[in-house]
RNA sequence: GCGAGGGUGGCGGAAUUGGCAGACGCGCUAGACUUAGGAUCUAGUAGGGCAACCUGUGGGGGUUCGAGUCCCCCCUCUCGCACCA
């Protein structure tokens, strides 16, 4: 009489019945404590993938437990919905870009509530609608009251795949992050926001972050790129120009014997006009220009450089240094200006060796005289200064000091700090983006748009070709348009915004997410934030998660947020795998899930996900893991199936008196309570699931037996249900309504174990000799420490090995081990 | 080159503080039930001897009564950064 396990019925019920029930709805309630539970919301492409369905399996696991633990918990669910691949597919298939995003949201929503997702679908956001960009083109108004959003000229990458500016974050090893296409320099201009202005709040805030993962505090970190030194003003001679390098080694200022310039050097220009290296010089710069970016920064590459005629002062010694063009130096670091020390810096000294520059040791380590000649390599060790007038003698740490004080005190130096972070370029040349509000007018220059004529309403009938830059500029009606001040013909801003910014706070909207007034209520941001726990890809360690932190603090200057930072704990999920490489359609290997789900189920596919790998792991994909899945699914259909008369008509107590089969199933019944809800609040997940399987082992064992307890198995059954709850969402509901429950199992509290069953009665008592284990012998779980010793020596194994040498020593591990150490 | 994280059966992975290595699952083997089963249930499953025992967590050393776990050296894989002045 078992019906069979029919997981499309069950989970087309379930969630039928919790959506008409609205059971995830959430409202802020003061009286209760908080949860705010959030995964990275996805780009719209049509189609889930596995690492979506991990994301949020993983985050649904959390929302549950921590919902059935009595948090009010917050677990929206939104989309990332401007962006490139929208206006591909209009070039590529003719559709609007708008009408392709909006019909892929709609088939991502359905897949994502067929995994039985506990989302409060009311908050449901998309940053391309108006109601949400309006307020991020709010936000950028507010920036810029700030001045935090500004506009300037500049050198910045441009990604010839996509026909836009990247933001320097977005430019990995020379490549477009998005496309791979080798990004160019071009000198543009653009908007940015003022990133640096936080740059050390960025940095000293991340010991805030205790609960993110080292290595992503540490690639921050390396990315913000702080280091100390000092600027060194060199004088051109015959001028009475300088030009100014960072250093982090003032300490060897007299081993400075020639001087670099990046050759996008503002002042190349004017150091050679009209002088016989002119030419040469231009041509030089046009070679390393039309090198790429990674030829350029390849370590392995010779260094180039070009000697421009023209000398510079050594502030401390007064020689005259010459000065080169070097292909090494980026204009992008420091002051794009360096002062070589060959002796003392790899690079300077393989340029030097090219070159035939002289070569002074500055810095002399203990016990060996360094020699220029004879050096292979630069010594960039710790050492005395050497060579240094007045500093002679003194040891390199306290020289980088004190040669910052003699700067300071001429007037030609001081001390500063320096970061490779650079401010976020957010302009994008493309059309399915967040219109920049902003207005340029003849008499009136830059002119925001006037808060209450937003959003400015991205046009839709556009034509899209891929060519010839961005639609929007050609869109006249929209670039016409009148000066809010003077009200004289005007042109409007086509750029839209980084599709970064739009997910830089989206976090916060969720909080009130039909907000007309604002883009969120300080009410409920304060109730909410900080995120308790968000789960995403590795893949946004520096980029989104920066932004983030960088937009959270400016919002809380501005009074509109409460916390400085975003995200209060962060779990980086590893890669989903076939065949040990990520799915993607060039290999082959894509498994897609909603064919999963058709044919097993979304409970099937989120227990073997979660149950295959820990969650920070890479996992694995495993078609018979799956089944495996699949299977312990059906075992628990039909243990639950076969004793739901059983439990529905039991109303008795568990008797004070049991028989051991009974006190062992309870040990393991409220053993694995305990595991479980240890495992969850851990993340451990796949031994969590593993528990509960242990347990449906010994369940299955114990109903074999005559005589069986009904109270006990009752207990048993219902326990496994509420511990799988949070995993199989759907199958736990339907066998929770068939035993006979009225309200929603998900709804349910998280069940306790008692402290005195979760312990064993008897336990196995390791005999070791001399470290190797001689005997198994079981004892009752309180044995006292001269009982264990007894029984250990008693042992025949253990007499038998000790032989006729001595014991010298036991040690005891109290209810665990014997050592016996004899000789 | 620098930084981080790994290396445990045929496979995915367990082993909170140093204390039974290999939980759980996959696969495999055998048995039961069955007209049949690729369903289900039960048992076994690190390797070698097939018995007492011996050997085993990338390799080599060390600390310790005891090491997958701690320390030193080396090999190897993955990821991140990469001429950072």
């Amino acid at each position: 009489m078992a019906e069979r396990y029919n997981h499309k019925e069950i989970e087309n019920k379930w969630q039928k019945r919790w959506e008409d029930q609205d059971i995830y709805r959430t409202f802020e309630d003061p009286s209760k404590p908080e949860k705010y539970i959030l995964e990275m919301f996805p780009y719209p492409s049509g189609e889930l993938h596995m690492g979506h369905v991990r994301n949020y399996s993983i985050g649904d696991v959390v929302a549950r437990y921590n919902r059935m633990n009595g948090y009010n918990v917050l677990h929206p669910i939104g989309y990332d919905a401007f962006g490139l691949p929208a206006e591909n597919a209009a070039i590529a298939r003719g559709i609007h870009p708008k009408e392709w995003t909006y019909s892929n949201i709609d088939s991502m929503r359905v897949q994502l509530k067929q995994l039985g997702l506990s989302y409060d679908w009311d908050r449901e956001i998309t940053t391309a609608s108006p109601d949400y960009y309006k307020w991020g083109q709010w936000l950028f108004l507010k920036f810029y009251e700030r001045g935090l959003a500004y506009r300037k000229k500049a050198n910045v990458n441009w990604c010839p795949g996509c026909e836009t500016v990247l933001a320097n974050e977005q430019v990995e090893a020379g490549m477009c992050w998005r496309c791979g296409t080798v990004a160019e320099i071009r000198e543009l201009e653009q908007w940015f926001f003022k990133i640096t202005d936080y740059t050390e709040r960025l940095l000293d805030d991340l010991k805030l972050l205790d609960g993110w993962p080292e290595r992503v505090r540490i690639m921050q970190r390396n990315w913000i790129g702080r280091s100390e030194g000092a600027l060194v003003d060199f004088q051109i001679r015959g001028s009475d120009k300088k030009i100014t390098v960072f250093t982090t080694r003032p300490d060897t200022l007299f081993g400075a014997t020639f001087f670099l310039l990046a050759p996008e050097h503002p002042m190349v220009n004017e150091l050679i006009k009209g002088t016989e290296y002119e030419a040469g010089a231009v041509e030089f710069r046009q070679k390393v220009a039309g090198e790429t970016e990674i030829d350029r920064i390849s370590a392995e590459k010779e260094k180039n450089g070009f000697f421009t005629g023209v000398y510079v002062i050594n502030p401390v010694n007064g020689e005259e240094i010459p000065v080169y063009l070097a292909d090494y130096i980026m204009m992008g670091y420091g002051t794009g200006a360096v002062m070589a020390v060959p002796a003392h810096d790899q690079r300077d000294f393989e340029f030097a060796m090219k070159y035939g520059l002289p070569i002074r040791a500055v810095i002399q380590p203990s016990g060996e005289m360094l020699n220029p000649d004879m050096m292979a390599q630069a010594y960039e060790g710790e050492g005395v200064m050497v060579n240094s007038g007045p500093f002679d003698g003194t040891p390199q740490t306290e020289g980088v000091k004190r040669v910052t004080e003699y700067l300071e005190e001429k007037g030609v130096g001081e001390a500063a700090v320096n970061y490779r972070l650079r401010d976020w370029l957010i302009s994008r040349q493309r059309y399915w983006g967040n219109p920049i509000p902003v207005v340029y007018c003849e008499t009136c220059g830059i002119v925001p748009v006037k808060e209450e004529d937003l959003p400015v309403i991205l046009p839709e009938d556009v034509g899209i070709t891929g060519f010839g830059g961005s639609p929007l500029a050609k869109h006249e009606s929209f670039v016409k348009t009148v000066c809010p001040i003077c009200d004289e013909p005007a042109r409007r801003e086509t750029d839209t915004m980084d599709t970064f910014v739009d997910s830089s706070w989206y976090f916060l909207r969720y909080c009130s997410p039909r907000e007309d007034k604002l883009p969120f209520t300080k009410e409920a941001v304060d109730y909410w934030m900080p995120v308790d726990q968000y789960i995403g890809g590795i893949e946004h360690a520096v980029l989104h998660l920066l932004y983030s932190r960088f937009f959270t603090k400016v919002l809380y200057d501005m009074g509109m947020v409460s916390s400085v930072e975003p995200f209060k704990n962060l779990l980086t999920q590893g890669m989903v795998l076939k065949d040990g490489v990520t799915m993607s359609k060039s290999k082959g290997n894509v498994v897609s899930p909603v064919s999963i789900i058709d044919m097993y189920g979304a409970d099937t596919a989120r227990l073997f996900i979660l149950f295959a790998s820990p969650p920070e792991k890479e996992l694995e994909w495993s078609d018979r893991g799956v089944e495996g899945s699949y299977r312990f699914l059906n075992r628990v259909w039909r243990l639950v199936e076969d004793n739901k008369q059983l439990v529905a008509g039991t109303t008795a107590a568990i008797p004070g008196e049991l028989g051991s089969a009974e006190r062992d199933l309870r040990y393991i019944v409220h053993k694995t309570i305990k595991r479980v809800t240890g495992d969850i609040a851990r993340f451990s997940f796949n031994t969590a699931i593993s528990a509960t399987m242990e347990l449906v082992n010994a369940m299955y064992k114990y109903g074999e037996g005559a005589g069986r307890n009904p109270a006990v198995i009752k207990e048993a059954i219902e326990n496994l249900v509420l511990l799988l709850a949070p995993f199989a969402p759907h199958l736990t509901e339907e066998l929770w309504e068939g035993l006979g429950k009225e309200k929603s199992i998900h709804l349910h509290a998280w069940p306790k174990y008692d402290p005195e069953l979760a312990k064993a009665e008897e336990v196995t008592l390791v005999v070791q000799v001399n470290g190797k284990v001689r005997d198994k012998i079981t004892v009752a779980a309180d044995i006292s420490e001269e009982d264990m010793r007894r029984t250990a020596l008693a042992s025949e194994k253990v007499i038998a090995n000790i032989g006729d040498k001595h014991v010298r020593n036991i040690f005891v591990v109290p209810g665990k081990l014997v050592n016996i150490v004899a000789k």
